[in-house]
DNA sequence: TTGACTTGTCACCGATTGGTGACTATCATC
DNA sequence: GATGATAGTCACCAATCGGTGACAAGTCAA
């Protein structure tokens, strides 16, 4: 039968838990490389350089092992990140200096996160149970947000939430879209100077509405 | 031999011109019902209820059917559109009112359009032949929005800008987020209450920017 | 009437997807 | 040392993807 039979096939090292993690790691490494729409068991696999029976049998399927993997925080910026190094210092800040400074630490943490943006673009065009874990994972660090930016700086300016927000997803957009094109409206969001001249216009933008309670 | 033989498939109507047309009104249909991700010739020759053969045949191929589609102009605002109904009398009000307005259609003319959402929200996520086809016949949309809104009035206003884009960026995004989620930091995306608070916000921000050259 | 062209249908191809069953190799325990 | 559970590999499945070649049927001009 010309069967090459015993060509023995050498198995791995034959360590479920480390097995486990080298699929975990697959996950992030393959959604950094080919984003998530390649995101399948086969591919996961292939990167692990395991079968890819062992996805099913250890977590279960796909869906089981993103949850394990969104599960992890392997990926997503600590609140903390949020307030730069000395949050009591930011704390204490005039309201338009943290304003400012919360909007470039949230600038700068997102353009150095690949695998955030990649989560994120995938939330936008669509809703499964994976973007659905991911993002039940993400809620509260927008929550955080708010919670460090509003406080008692929005009393009596009831047009701050609708700003802050549209600053907030003005930014995410503009960082996901960084990933695909260079220039959008004439600035380079690809290099630090595009990105400062966003940030010292929310830096004037702040000033003028913490300063001007003019109605 | 069994042959079913002369079971006769009746052809269709033998008009190409017509059978065109039907394939180009199936790729809006297949966008709006399964968006961008499910839109290959299979699924648009079956929407059509035609052979996907003749996808190939008549347009040459996906990408040129896409390109075909997308010069169309069956799925984009016009610019008058973003300029209301009375384009004279808009540029000629003063700059925070113009500003204000702008935004109060740039935002009711996306909120209406699911397939240019669909199709922005396809930019987000991957860049390939399909979206650069379509990203193109967009670029003079955007440009015109710059135009319309610049002018003389950014000038010793710097900022003016970097904060435009970051209000165009945000709202773009806060539409594509409605389409998979309803409330996004405390607003609802879903309603024309939760939109009236962020086209408020947008007019006392204009405002401000316009009336307080104070730097 | 004949022949050339076009419209449309069908069958097939290779590649890739998610998923499963069967097999071998190793390890711990009795 | 024999036994049973587990780690790991392989071969296969049906479905779907983009794409092509062959062929039947209608249309029109010579």
């Amino acid at each position: 039968m010309m069967n090459a039979d015993t060509l023995a096939p050498p198995p791995r090292t034959r360590d479920r838990a480390a097995t486990e993690e080298r699929i975990l790691a697959a996950v992030g490494e393959v959604l950094a490389r080919d984003g998530f729409a390649a995101l399948g068991v086969n591919a996961i696999a292939k990167q692990a350089g395991v079968d890819k029976v062992l996805i099913y049998r250890y977590f279960g399927g796909l869906p089981e092992l993103l949850r394990t993997w969104g599960a992890s925080g392997r990926f997503w910026p600590r609140v903390s990140d949020l307030l730069g190094d000395d949050p009591p210092a930011l704390l204490a800040l005039p309201p338009a200096e943290r304003y400012a400074r919360f909007f470039r630490h949230f600038i700068d943490e997102l353009r150095v996160r690949p695998l955030t943006l990649e989560v994120l673009a995938a939330e936008v065009v669509e809703r499964n149970e994976l973007t659905a874990i991911l993002e039940a994972e993400r809620e509260a660090w927008g929550d955080e947000a708010t919670r460090v930016l509003g406080g008692d700086d929005f009393v009596g300016r009831p047009y701050m939430r609708g700003v802050t927000l549209l600053l907030v997803a003005g930014v995410q957009y503009l960082a996901l879209r960084s990933r695909k094109i260079r220039v959008f409206g004439g600035v380079d969001l690809r290099s630090d100077e595009g990105w400062d001249e966003l940030k010292r216009s929310i830096d004037d933008l702040a000033h003028r509405l913490f300063t001007a309670p003019h109605a």
